[in-house]
DNA sequence: GAGATATTGAACTATTTAGTTCTTTATCAG
DNA sequence: CTGATAAAGAACTAAATAGTTCAATATCTC
Protein backbone atom coordinates (compact mmCIF):
# COMPACT_ATOMS: atom_id res chain seq x y z
CA UNK A 1 0.00 0.00 0.00
CA UNK A 2 1.41 3.63 -0.43
CA UNK A 3 0.11 6.73 1.37
CA UNK A 4 -3.63 7.37 1.68
CA UNK A 5 -5.05 10.24 0.28
CA UNK A 6 -6.42 13.14 2.57
CA UNK A 7 -9.70 13.68 0.82
CA UNK A 8 -12.88 11.54 0.24
CA UNK A 9 -14.96 11.55 -3.43
CA UNK A 10 -17.70 12.69 -0.94
CA UNK A 11 -15.98 15.94 0.32
CA UNK A 12 -14.88 17.11 -2.95
CA UNK A 13 -18.93 17.02 -4.70
CA UNK A 14 -19.88 18.38 -1.15
CA UNK A 15 -17.23 21.72 -1.23
CA UNK A 16 -17.06 21.94 -4.92
CA UNK A 17 -20.65 21.66 -6.06
CA UNK A 18 -21.52 25.37 -4.36
CA UNK A 19 -19.01 26.58 -6.61
CA UNK A 20 -20.58 25.42 -9.87
CA UNK A 21 -23.79 25.95 -8.23
CA UNK A 22 -22.96 29.56 -7.65
CA UNK A 23 -20.54 30.52 -10.90
CA UNK A 24 -21.83 27.64 -13.25
CA UNK A 25 -19.04 25.74 -15.24
CA UNK A 26 -18.39 28.62 -17.79
CA UNK A 27 -17.21 30.82 -15.16
CA UNK A 28 -15.70 28.70 -12.52
CA UNK A 29 -11.71 28.19 -12.79
CA UNK A 30 -10.13 25.42 -11.69
CA UNK A 31 -8.09 27.64 -9.18
CA UNK A 32 -11.28 28.53 -7.58
CA UNK A 33 -12.37 24.60 -7.50
CA UNK A 34 -8.78 24.46 -5.97
CA UNK A 35 -9.46 26.67 -3.44
CA UNK A 36 -13.09 25.42 -2.10
CA UNK A 37 -11.89 21.89 -1.96
CA UNK A 38 -8.62 22.35 -0.72
CA UNK A 39 -7.33 20.03 -3.27
CA UNK A 40 -5.40 20.68 -5.99
CA UNK A 41 -4.93 20.23 -9.18
CA UNK A 42 -3.29 16.85 -9.59
CA UNK A 43 -5.76 15.50 -6.69
CA UNK A 44 -8.73 16.34 -8.73
CA UNK A 45 -7.09 15.12 -11.92
CA UNK A 46 -6.55 12.02 -10.24
CA UNK A 47 -10.30 11.40 -9.10
CA UNK A 48 -11.80 13.23 -12.08
CA UNK A 49 -11.16 13.25 -15.71
CA UNK A 50 -11.60 17.32 -16.53
CA UNK A 51 -13.71 19.71 -15.64
CA UNK A 52 -16.66 19.06 -17.35
CA UNK A 53 -16.41 15.02 -15.56
CA UNK A 54 -15.94 17.25 -11.81
CA UNK A 55 -18.95 18.95 -12.80
CA UNK A 56 -21.45 16.36 -13.99
CA UNK A 57 -19.98 14.38 -10.92
CA UNK A 58 -21.70 17.26 -8.32
CA UNK A 59 -24.79 17.37 -10.74
CA UNK A 60 -25.62 13.57 -9.66
CA UNK A 61 -24.03 14.45 -6.45
CA UNK A 62 -26.73 17.20 -6.14
CA UNK A 63 -30.01 15.53 -7.43
CA UNK A 64 -29.53 12.32 -5.37
CA UNK A 65 -29.21 14.40 -2.06
CA UNK A 66 -32.42 16.29 -3.21
CA UNK A 67 -34.48 12.70 -3.53
CA UNK A 68 -32.98 12.00 0.00
CA UNK A 69 -34.89 14.75 1.49
CA UNK A 70 -38.13 12.99 -0.07
CA UNK A 71 -40.32 16.00 0.31
CA UNK A 72 -42.90 14.00 -2.79
CA UNK A 73 -42.89 10.22 -1.24
CA UNK A 74 -44.15 11.13 2.21
CA UNK A 75 -47.29 9.78 2.96
CA UNK A 76 -49.70 10.39 2.38
CA UNK A 77 -49.78 11.69 -1.07
CA UNK A 78 -51.61 15.02 -1.44
CA UNK A 79 -51.09 18.38 -2.33
CA UNK A 80 -49.47 18.89 0.91
CA UNK A 81 -46.54 17.45 -0.42
CA UNK A 82 -46.58 19.10 -3.73
CA UNK A 83 -46.68 22.27 -1.25
CA UNK A 84 -43.71 21.37 0.41
CA UNK A 85 -41.25 20.45 -2.44
CA UNK A 86 -42.72 24.07 -3.69
CA UNK A 87 -41.37 25.32 -0.52
CA UNK A 88 -38.28 23.71 0.28
CA UNK A 89 -37.45 22.57 -3.03
CA UNK A 90 -35.40 25.76 -4.03
CA UNK A 91 -32.84 25.99 -1.68
CA UNK A 92 -31.67 29.76 0.20
CA UNK A 93 -28.40 29.01 1.91
CA UNK A 94 -25.68 31.42 1.77
CA UNK A 95 -24.35 31.28 -1.89
CA UNK A 96 -26.58 28.15 -2.81
CA UNK A 97 -29.38 29.97 -4.28
CA UNK A 98 -32.53 28.13 -6.00
CA UNK A 99 -31.72 24.61 -7.60
CA UNK A 100 -28.55 23.39 -8.98
CA UNK A 101 -29.87 21.96 -11.90
CA UNK A 102 -32.60 24.55 -12.98
CA UNK A 103 -29.33 26.58 -13.21
CA UNK A 104 -27.43 24.03 -15.00
CA UNK A 105 -30.20 23.97 -17.54
CA UNK A 106 -28.92 27.45 -19.13
CA UNK A 107 -25.72 25.94 -20.07
CA UNK A 108 -26.79 23.06 -21.80
CA UNK A 109 -24.98 24.90 -25.10
CA UNK A 110 -21.47 24.50 -23.11
CA UNK A 111 -22.05 20.84 -20.82
CA UNK A 112 -21.45 17.75 -22.21
CA UNK A 113 -24.93 15.78 -23.14
CA UNK A 114 -24.45 13.44 -19.96
CA UNK A 115 -25.52 16.65 -17.91
CA UNK A 116 -28.38 17.09 -20.16
CA UNK A 117 -29.62 13.18 -20.08
CA UNK A 118 -29.20 13.39 -16.01
CA UNK A 119 -31.35 16.34 -15.55
CA UNK A 120 -34.11 14.88 -18.01
CA UNK A 121 -33.85 11.92 -16.51
CA UNK A 122 -34.32 13.57 -12.81
CA UNK A 123 -37.39 16.31 -14.35
CA UNK A 124 -38.82 12.79 -15.50
CA UNK A 125 -38.91 11.25 -12.16
CA UNK A 126 -40.08 14.23 -10.70
CA UNK A 127 -43.15 14.63 -12.86
CA UNK A 128 -44.07 11.27 -12.35
CA UNK A 129 -44.19 11.72 -8.27
CA UNK A 130 -45.76 14.66 -8.70
CA UNK A 131 -48.57 13.22 -10.58
CA UNK A 132 -48.56 10.28 -8.08
CA UNK A 133 -49.17 13.17 -5.37
CA UNK A 134 -51.66 14.73 -7.55
CA UNK A 135 -53.73 11.89 -8.37
CA UNK A 136 -54.37 10.80 -4.79
CA UNK A 137 -57.00 14.46 -4.43
CA UNK A 138 -59.00 12.84 -7.71
CA UNK A 139 -58.84 16.25 -9.15
CA UNK A 140 -60.77 16.95 -12.49
CA UNK A 141 -58.29 17.58 -14.98
CA UNK A 142 -54.87 14.86 -15.71
CA UNK A 143 -52.79 14.72 -13.03
CA UNK A 144 -49.99 14.36 -15.14
CA UNK A 145 -50.98 17.89 -16.92
CA UNK A 146 -51.07 19.55 -13.41
CA UNK A 147 -47.74 18.08 -12.54
CA UNK A 148 -46.62 19.95 -15.22
CA UNK A 149 -47.74 22.95 -14.15
CA UNK A 150 -45.90 22.29 -11.42
CA UNK A 151 -42.73 21.50 -12.74
CA UNK A 152 -42.54 24.74 -14.46
CA UNK A 153 -43.51 26.63 -11.80
CA UNK A 154 -41.13 25.54 -9.61
CA UNK A 155 -38.65 26.16 -12.29
CA UNK A 156 -39.79 29.47 -12.23
CA UNK A 157 -39.49 30.05 -8.67
CA UNK A 158 -35.62 28.65 -8.75
CA UNK A 159 -34.30 31.30 -11.31
CA UNK A 160 -36.09 34.13 -9.99
CA UNK A 161 -34.17 33.09 -6.86
CA UNK A 162 -31.51 35.05 -8.45
CA UNK A 163 -33.07 38.25 -7.79
CA UNK A 164 -33.59 40.04 -4.25
CA UNK A 165 -36.84 39.11 -2.68
CA UNK A 166 -37.89 38.38 0.30
CA UNK A 167 -38.93 34.56 1.73
CA UNK A 168 -42.42 35.79 3.06
CA UNK A 169 -43.46 37.03 -0.25
CA UNK A 170 -42.36 33.44 -2.07
CA UNK A 171 -43.77 31.38 0.36
CA UNK A 172 -47.18 33.58 -0.01
CA UNK A 173 -46.94 33.23 -4.36
CA UNK A 174 -46.70 29.25 -3.36
CA UNK A 175 -49.71 29.28 -1.16
CA UNK A 176 -52.21 30.98 -4.15
CA UNK A 177 -50.39 28.74 -6.85
CA UNK A 178 -51.69 25.86 -4.47
CA UNK A 179 -55.10 27.73 -4.19
CA UNK A 180 -55.06 27.82 -7.92
CA UNK A 181 -54.35 24.11 -8.00
CA UNK A 182 -56.66 22.58 -5.51
CA UNK A 183 -59.89 23.77 -7.58
CA UNK A 184 -58.28 22.26 -10.78
CA UNK B 1 -15.05 65.01 -42.24
CA UNK B 2 -12.95 61.68 -42.32
CA UNK B 3 -14.28 58.00 -42.99
CA UNK B 4 -17.67 57.20 -42.33
CA UNK B 5 -18.24 54.01 -40.35
CA UNK B 6 -20.04 51.04 -42.14
CA UNK B 7 -21.76 49.91 -39.32
CA UNK B 8 -24.35 50.87 -37.35
CA UNK B 9 -24.86 50.82 -33.16
CA UNK B 10 -28.11 48.58 -34.05
CA UNK B 11 -26.97 46.44 -36.45
CA UNK B 12 -24.05 45.32 -34.04
CA UNK B 13 -26.90 44.75 -31.17
CA UNK B 14 -28.97 42.96 -33.51
CA UNK B 15 -26.11 40.66 -34.43
CA UNK B 16 -24.41 40.45 -31.06
CA UNK B 17 -27.51 39.81 -29.06
CA UNK B 18 -28.40 36.34 -30.35
CA UNK B 19 -24.42 35.21 -29.14
CA UNK B 20 -25.43 36.37 -25.55
CA UNK B 21 -28.50 34.83 -25.72
CA UNK B 22 -27.37 31.06 -26.72
CA UNK B 23 -23.84 31.23 -24.83
CA UNK B 24 -24.62 33.95 -21.73
CA UNK B 25 -21.97 36.36 -20.83
CA UNK B 26 -18.81 34.06 -19.31
CA UNK B 27 -18.79 31.93 -22.54
CA UNK B 28 -18.70 34.33 -25.16
CA UNK B 29 -15.75 35.47 -26.26
CA UNK B 30 -14.86 38.56 -28.08
CA UNK B 31 -13.47 36.72 -31.19
CA UNK B 32 -17.37 35.25 -31.66
CA UNK B 33 -18.19 39.00 -30.94
CA UNK B 34 -16.08 39.99 -33.99
CA UNK B 35 -17.14 37.00 -36.13
CA UNK B 36 -20.98 37.29 -35.30
CA UNK B 37 -21.10 41.06 -35.76
CA UNK B 38 -17.89 41.12 -38.82
CA UNK B 39 -17.16 43.97 -37.10
CA UNK B 40 -13.22 43.95 -35.19
CA UNK B 41 -12.16 44.80 -32.02
CA UNK B 42 -11.33 48.15 -32.47
CA UNK B 43 -14.65 48.95 -34.06
CA UNK B 44 -16.47 47.29 -30.81
CA UNK B 45 -14.62 49.18 -28.33
CA UNK B 46 -14.64 52.11 -30.02
CA UNK B 47 -18.66 51.70 -29.99
CA UNK B 48 -19.02 50.18 -26.17
CA UNK B 49 -16.66 50.76 -23.37
CA UNK B 50 -15.97 46.98 -22.80
CA UNK B 51 -17.72 43.30 -23.02
CA UNK B 52 -19.99 44.41 -20.05
CA UNK B 53 -21.30 47.62 -21.42
CA UNK B 54 -21.96 46.05 -24.91
CA UNK B 55 -23.85 42.70 -23.28
CA UNK B 56 -25.74 45.52 -21.34
CA UNK B 57 -26.47 47.11 -24.62
CA UNK B 58 -27.80 44.15 -26.26
CA UNK B 59 -30.25 43.31 -22.84
CA UNK B 60 -31.84 46.98 -23.42
CA UNK B 61 -32.40 46.05 -27.27
CA UNK B 62 -33.94 42.94 -26.39
CA UNK B 63 -36.01 44.20 -23.89
CA UNK B 64 -37.20 46.87 -26.31
CA UNK B 65 -37.88 45.07 -28.96
CA UNK B 66 -40.15 42.70 -26.71
CA UNK B 67 -41.71 45.51 -25.36
CA UNK B 68 -42.61 47.04 -29.22
CA UNK B 69 -44.14 43.04 -29.42
CA UNK B 70 -46.92 44.22 -26.82
CA UNK B 71 -48.86 41.92 -26.18
CA UNK B 72 -49.72 43.06 -23.09
CA UNK B 73 -51.43 46.13 -24.50
CA UNK B 74 -53.36 45.30 -26.69
CA UNK B 75 -57.11 45.81 -26.86
CA UNK B 76 -59.26 44.58 -24.62
CA UNK B 77 -57.74 43.67 -21.85
CA UNK B 78 -57.89 40.47 -20.42
CA UNK B 79 -57.12 36.21 -20.55
CA UNK B 80 -56.66 36.60 -24.19
CA UNK B 81 -53.46 39.16 -23.62
CA UNK B 82 -51.98 37.00 -21.03
CA UNK B 83 -52.03 33.64 -22.74
CA UNK B 84 -50.56 35.45 -26.38
CA UNK B 85 -47.96 36.71 -23.59
CA UNK B 86 -47.18 32.95 -22.32
CA UNK B 87 -47.81 31.68 -26.42
CA UNK B 88 -45.47 33.83 -27.78
CA UNK B 89 -43.02 35.52 -24.82
CA UNK B 90 -40.49 32.58 -25.21
CA UNK B 91 -38.98 32.61 -28.86
CA UNK B 92 -37.57 29.47 -30.44
CA UNK B 93 -36.15 30.60 -33.65
CA UNK B 94 -32.97 28.33 -34.20
CA UNK B 95 -30.20 29.66 -31.90
CA UNK B 96 -32.56 32.06 -29.90
CA UNK B 97 -34.23 30.14 -27.05
CA UNK B 98 -36.39 31.14 -24.48
CA UNK B 99 -36.30 34.60 -23.21
CA UNK B 100 -32.93 36.54 -23.32
CA UNK B 101 -33.68 38.09 -20.07
CA UNK B 102 -34.44 35.23 -18.28
CA UNK B 103 -31.49 33.52 -19.24
CA UNK B 104 -29.49 36.56 -18.40
CA UNK B 105 -31.12 36.25 -14.86
CA UNK B 106 -28.68 32.93 -14.01
CA UNK B 107 -25.48 35.10 -14.43
CA UNK B 108 -26.06 38.08 -12.09
CA UNK B 109 -23.40 37.00 -10.31
CA UNK B 110 -20.84 37.95 -12.62
CA UNK B 111 -22.66 40.60 -14.64
CA UNK B 112 -22.28 44.14 -13.84
CA UNK B 113 -25.41 45.57 -11.32
CA UNK B 114 -26.62 47.76 -14.36
CA UNK B 115 -28.11 44.30 -15.71
CA UNK B 116 -29.53 43.26 -12.66
CA UNK B 117 -31.40 47.05 -12.57
CA UNK B 118 -32.47 46.40 -16.08
CA UNK B 119 -33.87 43.18 -15.64
CA UNK B 120 -35.54 44.30 -12.53
CA UNK B 121 -37.07 47.30 -14.21
CA UNK B 122 -38.71 45.14 -16.95
CA UNK B 123 -39.89 42.27 -14.16
CA UNK B 124 -41.76 45.30 -12.29
CA UNK B 125 -42.80 46.86 -15.93
CA UNK B 126 -44.59 43.20 -17.05
CA UNK B 127 -46.23 42.92 -13.26
CA UNK B 128 -47.58 45.69 -13.87
CA UNK B 129 -49.16 45.07 -17.12
CA UNK B 130 -50.16 41.82 -16.48
CA UNK B 131 -51.93 43.03 -13.23
CA UNK B 132 -53.84 45.58 -15.58
CA UNK B 133 -55.03 42.61 -18.00
CA UNK B 134 -56.31 40.20 -15.07
CA UNK B 135 -57.70 43.22 -13.15
CA UNK B 136 -60.15 43.42 -16.49
CA UNK B 137 -61.37 40.06 -15.73
CA UNK B 138 -62.56 40.80 -12.12
CA UNK B 139 -61.30 37.53 -10.45
CA UNK B 140 -61.79 36.70 -7.01
CA UNK B 141 -57.83 36.73 -6.14
CA UNK B 142 -55.81 40.17 -5.99
CA UNK B 143 -55.06 40.99 -10.07
CA UNK B 144 -51.02 41.86 -8.28
CA UNK B 145 -50.84 38.01 -6.64
CA UNK B 146 -52.18 36.66 -9.74
CA UNK B 147 -49.72 38.36 -12.17
CA UNK B 148 -46.91 37.16 -9.56
CA UNK B 149 -48.35 33.87 -10.70
CA UNK B 150 -48.29 34.45 -14.24
CA UNK B 151 -44.67 35.80 -14.42
CA UNK B 152 -43.00 32.61 -12.38
CA UNK B 153 -44.54 30.21 -14.71
CA UNK B 154 -43.49 32.56 -17.29
CA UNK B 155 -39.63 32.00 -16.13
CA UNK B 156 -40.38 28.40 -15.75
CA UNK B 157 -41.40 28.26 -19.08
CA UNK B 158 -38.76 30.36 -21.01
CA UNK B 159 -35.64 27.99 -19.12
CA UNK B 160 -37.38 24.95 -19.99
CA UNK B 161 -36.92 26.17 -23.29
CA UNK B 162 -33.09 24.49 -23.21
CA UNK B 163 -34.77 21.31 -22.61
CA UNK B 164 -35.81 19.92 -26.03
CA UNK B 165 -39.75 19.13 -26.35
CA UNK B 166 -42.24 19.45 -28.44
CA UNK B 167 -44.16 23.53 -29.54
CA UNK B 168 -47.44 21.66 -28.70
CA UNK B 169 -47.29 19.99 -25.11
CA UNK B 170 -45.56 23.77 -24.65
CA UNK B 171 -48.95 25.23 -26.08
CA UNK B 172 -51.12 22.89 -24.07
CA UNK B 173 -49.28 23.40 -20.96
CA UNK B 174 -50.22 27.13 -21.16
CA UNK B 175 -53.94 26.52 -22.17
CA UNK B 176 -54.14 23.89 -18.71
CA UNK B 177 -51.95 26.90 -17.35
CA UNK B 178 -54.90 29.50 -18.29
CA UNK B 179 -57.72 27.41 -17.74
CA UNK B 180 -56.63 27.02 -13.84
CA UNK B 181 -55.87 31.40 -13.79
CA UNK B 182 -59.35 31.50 -15.27
CA UNK B 183 -60.91 30.23 -11.94
CA UNK B 184 -59.42 32.17 -9.76
C1' DG C 1 13.46 0.48 10.07
C1' DA C 2 13.56 -0.46 4.79
C1' DG C 3 11.35 -0.42 0.61
C1' DA C 4 7.39 -0.14 -2.15
C1' DT C 5 3.68 2.78 -3.54
C1' DA C 6 0.44 6.23 -4.14
C1' DT C 7 -0.63 11.09 -3.05
C1' DT C 8 0.69 15.68 -3.10
C1' DG C 9 2.49 20.14 -4.47
C1' DA C 10 4.65 22.88 -7.49
C1' DA C 11 6.61 23.98 -11.76
C1' DC C 12 5.50 23.96 -16.50
C1' DT C 13 2.99 24.27 -21.25
C1' DA C 14 0.20 25.79 -24.71
C1' DT C 15 -3.88 28.19 -25.56
C1' DT C 16 -7.18 31.61 -24.97
C1' DT C 17 -8.74 35.61 -22.90
C1' DA C 18 -9.99 40.84 -22.71
C1' DG C 19 -8.17 44.86 -23.86
C1' DT C 20 -4.57 48.31 -26.23
C1' DT C 21 -1.90 50.45 -29.68
C1' DC C 22 -0.31 51.62 -33.98
C1' DT C 23 -0.12 51.45 -38.93
C1' DT C 24 -2.83 51.37 -43.06
C1' DT C 25 -6.67 52.77 -45.64
C1' DA C 26 -10.88 54.98 -47.05
C1' DT C 27 -13.56 59.10 -47.42
C1' DC C 28 -14.67 63.76 -46.94
C1' DA C 29 -14.14 69.19 -47.47
C1' DG C 30 -11.73 72.67 -49.72
C1' DC D 1 -5.70 66.81 -56.18
C1' DT D 2 -4.40 67.59 -51.24
C1' DG D 3 -4.55 67.36 -46.49
C1' DA D 4 -7.25 66.45 -42.56
C1' DT D 5 -9.86 63.01 -40.26
C1' DA D 6 -11.63 58.93 -38.65
C1' DA D 7 -12.37 54.04 -39.19
C1' DA D 8 -10.41 49.42 -40.04
C1' DG D 9 -7.08 45.84 -39.57
C1' DA D 10 -3.58 43.60 -37.50
C1' DA D 11 0.01 43.04 -34.37
C1' DC D 12 0.76 43.08 -29.61
C1' DT D 13 0.35 42.58 -24.30
C1' DA D 14 -0.43 40.71 -19.97
C1' DA D 15 -3.11 37.83 -17.51
C1' DA D 16 -5.77 33.73 -16.93
C1' DT D 17 -7.10 29.37 -18.56
C1' DA D 18 -7.36 23.96 -18.62
C1' DG D 19 -4.55 20.42 -18.43
C1' DT D 20 0.32 17.77 -17.79
C1' DT D 21 4.46 16.22 -15.73
C1' DC D 22 7.59 15.10 -12.25
C1' DA D 23 10.13 15.29 -8.11
C1' DA D 24 9.23 15.35 -3.14
C1' DT D 25 6.80 13.27 0.50
C1' DA D 26 3.96 10.63 3.54
C1' DT D 27 2.21 6.23 4.95
C1' DC D 28 1.60 1.43 4.64
C1' DT D 29 3.38 -3.63 4.70
C1' DC D 30 6.79 -6.60 5.81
Amino acid sequence: MGRPKNFSREEVLEKAMPVFWKHGFADTSLQELERATGVNKSGLYGEFRDKEDLFVACLRHYLESQEKRGFLTREPFGWKNVETFLKNGPLNKGEQQGCFSVNSMREFAILPNEAYEVVAENRALLQRLLAMNIEAEEPKMAPSAIAELVLSFFSGLCIERNLKSGKTSSTRKIENFMAALRSL
